[in-house]
DNA sequence: AGGCAATAATACGGCTGCGAAACGATTTTA
DNA sequence: TAAAATCGTTTCGCAGCCGTATTATTGCCT
């Protein structure tokens, strides 16, 4: 990945908020993507405590960011069979093909 | 700009917004950074019908984002001149630095 | 001038998110 | 085993955004 402009970047983001918004597609806050993409993208185990802390923010965030999406199937909870305080968050087949689609949509963004 | 796999551009998105997220930065919508993006990266004049229309929302939702964006200084309504019935959305100073900034934060994220 | 069209703003009821604090369940410590 | 700590959830009052419908202002047209 190389050479890009300042308006370059922008234009980017741009086109993707655009399409994402216009398209009417899921209404994610900044803070549940940054969830969804932490849980997708980065290794497991994810609990609610771990998520709290690297993003900054506090447990209920985290909470009513799963309960949101556990509804929309992008993400779901299991309870720790080694440790029953805490909540796992884990990927599910729809959250996958969803965040994959957006890399798509970006990297078709990127292409212009 | 070239090459980027599926998982470098969703490395890219989860950066930047785990950037911003963690800095507690302005929380805005995706709605809202679509406006502002429009607004700094498309050519003037922008109505609030013609935002409406180019982000398939309904006028009150533009009226509603500018009541918050123009709070916090990113974003000015000026009635027109010549049709006294349009608003002008116009750009500000820190608006125009805070979008500068925010290409800049994706291209730091995006050299790795 | 008078009636109609167009524009942005507002009112309304409902929904969702927020931070702070309290809570129940579970585990660890003394 | 009793007390303390940890974890995720829930509650509270509050603020913001939603879509629909209505309003006030301005412009257009005959």
């Amino acid at each position: 990945m190389a050479e890009m402009s300042n308006r370059d970047a922008l234009e980017l983001w741009h086109d993707v908020i655009m399409d994402q918004v216009s398209q009417g597609a899921y209404d994610l806050s900044m803070r549940q993507f940054a969830i969804l993409f932490t849980v997708y993208l980065e290794p497991a185990p994810h609990t609610v405590r771990g998520l709290a802390g690297k993003l900054g923010v506090t447990k209920p965030v985290i909470t009513r960011a799963l309960d949101a999406m556990s509804q929309l199937d992008l993400l779901a909870r299991k309870r720790d069979e080694n440790d029953k305080r805490n909540v796992l968050v884990q990927r599910t087949v729809a959250g996958a093909l969803y965040v994959e689609n957006y890399g798509d949509l970006i990297i078709k963004k990127a292409k212009n």
